[in-house]
RNA sequence: GCGGAUGUGGUGGAAUUGGUAGACACGCCAGAUUUAGGAUCUGGUGCCGCGAGGCGUGGGGGUUCGACUCCCUUCAUCCGCACCA
């Protein structure tokens, strides 16, 4: 009998279907289990065989968990919105709402070009997902609850205090009894007022104060406009100054803005790190996003001015070396301190920082440059003055913009001071700073009044204190974290539940949501700039605008899958986002998925919104994801033709010489048989080829070149899931993926060892039809051979290695063919423990066994160390380390007994060559090495 | 510059706590079977050497009876951050 793959495969997957196989139970009595891979994007481009690696790992460990008697929630869906469908219906004018929907559900493009689908290309390689929980971030009972929780995050503020969020009206309870002088948020910078001035105020006003407390706020912040994407880009969506998403060109422009109050959370997403079991790479990138530092910031006067000026430094003790103070040539006092003779050359300082592009100013790290400003600060101890300079090492950016400059005791300072003559203080004792600075805390201060003889970390306490005493500053901690912008000058996002009274924002009320898109004649801005939004008169919207106009900007691409993995534990509920007694029982995520490229984004935004809900008591936890797991890239693996330049024919690989002058042409890798190109299909290729002339191999094949690029269309090497699993089907497929090697490293895509995986499968199914099956015991052999199997994959399984059970399978497969097994005991634990690395053929097989049931309720052996014993140990003999000879002896004999049999052996005498061993060490169980 | 990851046959990789390096698979070689095969089966295959033997986990050093594994140092590749005060 055949392994028909083809129908096996398309018959339990219907029957999955049917039965509802795979549906997660609320509230089971069960222990949960929580498996989620991050939810596609679905592009137009379809999966290739890329996408579904992370996908078949995490579905081979719910599946694994299911057998072990969890109930697993294993939910799947798309995040939906996004920049590509925008892009596409710019181009053509159809709606972002259609192109998604073919994309997801299949049909034809625009081009009539077929597209298969995300679904079915998803259903063909058996996936256990529960269907029932699809989501779609861009279908308005999803993205109601995202306006909803936004609506959250608008309504409350950060308590600094309780150190969690609230909602606003403890906050305007506060205001109208005694103003806003002791509270401690999370704030913008706001100007101190009394109960009677905030209960004097109108409702805008009130409004507009409220702004500089809400978690997500409207501001006037600078941005990373993308002029070409007509858009604005969040931090980490920028990369080199240009748009990470096409490449274009960003610049800084100041706009009025949905923001997120993130940095209010920065401590928290930094400590909850600790409790997550994440990669220590993802878990550094996180804590460098964030960037904490300590110290203090420090006022100092400038000389015969009002202004001070503000320094963060993290080396208070070094206050003593202050010799001179740099600002950014952006810093707001340049201007109002700068002499009139130094004008002209901070001018000039500023003009050449200002045209520098941010690039350069980062590279070119060896020219020191900088503009003196005429003006001098008074050190807050000494009373001395000390210069003020402008130096493009400063960042406006970071910190205050300024910096007190302590050239023994930093590099930069060092070079800037060395290179424009300014006075170097050392107050590091018996330390030379005469050739570099002296940057390590394990110096002891001199020169430096009530530091001196402390050491640095004592020193940095006692300088703090002292600041805060005399009143120059205070102790503190900085954070390079940023608040998140939260708008979009898109269509394809969703809109917020807020209209403008004049410039007020107010949020619409509950019971309108949600606020859906509104129908427009182009995904264009309008012609003041506005976001395509604008285009929509009022009575476009859904909704009934109370104010002036519906805000235009929609949300970003993060908004929806901030929160996604909560809506799987209630897809449908119309009352809530979640119910309460849903999330209680399945809390966070077990084991998510995922791609490491969203360390910044994604997980950092998803810890963020997960936090917010946890203080306001609607989730039980505060991390969402507990374990983690980034898979690798697979890597196209290209193929090349080359082509001679001088006689235009096409050179074989191995016909090439020195002499030769080569073009190399990517050709479609599947019209190669190996490395071997089909000449005929290449001529037919197109139009260019159709008179090829090849100079073949002596055996008349010609032989492509290999390359290791990215998988993409223009490089012709893209391998799609579906082409594979018609040909070896999905259970060859997802073992192939699993056995490439560890799920995390990154590796170039080759089918030609997946004829291997496909003959194990093939073997499998011999086992089972070769010889009928037997209810006969099992011997001994074939007892130890399936009770090692079971024990290996458990525990590679349980250390999340994918890739090392499959060849235990292969194994344990080729020992019970050659022990000729057909034991019924024997077989049907192999078939439960293979089961969730190829569904398909062990629930065919399973019911070959005479199972009525799904094998996926079947329960995971446990393995019996009786059958692993062995009453013999084959010792390997080894002389100084080299291993010379193998010895079986009993495993339960004596070290002395195993010394003497050893040294009596024959082979033994060889190795001694007439010496006495010196030392003979016994390892019971393990080894023998003799010392000669 | 700082931080992280990786480095093992012709190839993908295995070796979980230091104990026979190269499991399993691809490829290759030889053979069997078949009308045929990109089917199936059997045997071989780290490198050097006719052999005895020697050498081998990016390089160098160390600890140890014994090191892919631990320590020091160095190189290469990839990723993240980067005048971060």
């Amino acid at each position: 009998m055949q392994y028909q793959f083809n129908a096996i495969e398309k018959k339990w997957q219907q029957y999955w279907e049917e039965h509802k196989t795979f549906a997660a139970e609320d509230g089971s009595i069960k222990p949960k289990f929580y498996a989620l891979t991050m939810f596609p994007y679905p592009s137009g481009a379809g999966l290739h065989v890329g996408h579904p690696l992370g996908y078949i790992a995490c579905d081979i460990y719910a599946r694994y968990k299911r057998l072990q008697g969890f109930n697993v929630l294993q939910p799947m869906g798309y995040d939906s919105f996004g920049l590509p469908a925008e892009q596409y219906a710019i181009q053509t004018g159809q709606h972002p709402a259609i192109t998604t929907k073919t994309n997801i559900s299949g049909g034809t493009d625009k081009d009539g070009n077929v597209i298969p689908g995300y679904r079915k290309q998803l259903d063909i390689i058996g996936f256990s997902y529960d269907w029932d929980r699809e989501v779609w971030t861009s279908n308005p009972d999803y993205y109601k609850w995202t306006q909803w929780i936004f609506k959250q995050l608008y309504n409350s503020w950060y308590n600094k205090d309780s150190d969690k969020a609230e909602r606003i009206e403890t906050l305007t309870d506060i205001f109208a009894t005694e103003g806003n002088a002791n509270i401690n948020a999370a704030s913008s910078d706001v100007e101190t007022f009394s109960a009677s001035d905030w209960n004097g105020w109108s409702e805008d006003q009130k409004q507009l104060m409220l702004l500089n407390y809400r978690i997500a706020y409207l501001s006037d912040t600078w941005v990373n406009w993308c002029p070409a994407l007509g858009t604005v880009l969040a931090n980490d969506e920028v990369k080199d100054g240009v748009s990470e998403r096409g490449g274009h060109p960003v610049e800084q422009k100041l706009m009025r803005q949905w923001s997120m109050r993130i940095t209010a959370y920065a401590e928290r997403l930094l400590q909850g790190l600790e409790t997550i079991d994440w990669t220590d790479s993802i878990k550094d990138i996180q804590r460098n996003w964030i960037g904490k530092s300590q110290g203090a910031s420090v006022f100092f006067d400038v000389d015969g001015h009002d202004n001070q000026i503000e320094v963060f430094t993290t080396r208070p003790d070094t206050i003593f070396g202050v010799s001179f103070m740099v600002l950014a040539p952006e810093h707001e006092l340049v201007d109002q301190i700068t002499t009139a003779d130094q004008k002209e050359a901070i001018e000039a300082y500023k003009k050449a920082a200002s045209l520098k592009s941010e690039r350069d100013r980062q590279s070119d790290i060896k020219n020191v440059t900088g503009a003196f400003t005429g003006a001098c600060a008074i050190h807050p101890f000494t009373g001395d003055k000390v210069q003020i300079w402008i130096g493009d090492y400063v960042l406006a950016s970071y910190g205050t913009g300024a910096v007190m400059a302590v050239p023994c005791g930093d590099q930069r300072d060092w070079d800037f001071a060395t290179h424009f003559g300014i006075e170097i203080k050392n107050i590091f004792k018996d330390i030379d700073v005469s050739e570099a600075a002296y940057a390590e805390k394990d110096a002891v201060i001199a020169n430096s009044d009530f530091l001196n003889d402390m050491p640095a970390k004592k020193a940095i306490k006692a300088a703090i204190y002292e600041i805060e005493q005399r009143g120059f500053g205070k102790g503190k901690t900085q954070y390079r974290l940023r608040d998140a912008v939260f708008s979009r000058q898109r269509y394809w996002g969703e809109p917020f539940p807020i209209y403008y009274k004049g410039d007020v924002p107010y949020v619409m009320d509950d019971s309108t949501l949600p606020v859906t898109l509104p129908e427009i004649d182009k995904y264009l801005p309008t012609e003041d700039g506005e976001p395509p939004l604008a285009r929509a008169k009022k009575e476009d919207w859904n909704v009934t605008c109370p104010g002036d106009r519906m805000e235009y900007n929609t949300m970003p691409g993060w908004a929806g899958s901030s929160w996604y993995f909560l809506r799987y534990m209630d897809p449908k509920n119309d009352g809530e986002f979640v119910a309460k007694e849903k999330v209680d029982y399945w809390k966070n995520v077990d084991l998510y998925i995922g791609g490491a490229e969203h360390a910044t984004g994604h997980l950092l935004y998803s810890r963020f919104w997960t936090k917010f809900l946890y203080d306001l008591g609607y989730i039980p936890f505060e991390e969402p994801f507990q374990k983690m797991i980034n898979q690798g890239m697979i890597q196209g693996n290209s193929a090349l033709v080359y082509r001679d330049q001088t006689s235009g024919k096409y050179v074989s690989k191995g016909k090439r010489d020195s002499s030769g002058n080569y073009s190399s042409i990517h050709v479609d890798i599947n019209m190669l048989e190996g490395d071997r190109l089909d000449t005929e299909q290449f001529k037919n290729w197109r139009e260019d080829y159709k008179n090829a002339e090849f100079i073949l191999e002596d055996d008349g094949s010609y032989i492509c070149g290999r390359e290791i690029d990215k998988m993409s269309k223009s490089k012709y090497n893209v391998q799609t899931p579906d082409d594979l699993v018609e040909k070896y089907g999905a259970d060859t497929l997802r073992c192939y993926e699993m056995f490439l090697g560890p799920l995390e490293q990154h590796k170039p895509w080759d089918t030609q060892g997946i004829t291997g995986v496909h003959g194990f499968l093939k073997k499998l199914w011999r086992l089972f039809h070769d010889n009928g099956i037997s209810e006969e015991a099992p011997a001994k052999e074939e007892l130890k051979s399936l009770h090692k199997t079971i024990k290996k994959v458990q525990e590679d399984l349980d250390r999340y290695a994918f890739n090392t059970p499959v060849s235990t399978f292969m194994i344990c497969v080729n020992e019970l063919t050659a022990l000729k097994c057909n034991k019924k005991v024997i077989l049907n634990d192999l078939l439960i423990i293979l089961s969730p690395y190829a569904p398909h053929i062990a629930e065919e097989l399973w019911a070959t066994l005479g199972h009525t049931e799904s094998i996926s309720s079947a329960v995971f052996p446990k393995y019996n160390e009786e059958y692993l014993t062995e009453s013999n140990h084959k010792y390997p003999i080894s002389f100084n380390g080299k291993m010379r000879f193998t010895l079986e002896l009993p495993a339960n004999m004596s070290p002395a007994d195993i010394e003497q049999v050893v040294l009596a052996d024959e082979q033994t005498a060889k190795y001694l060559e007439g010496k006495t061993p010196k030392k003979v060490i016994v390892v019971p169980k393990k080894i023998v090495n003799v010392v000669v």
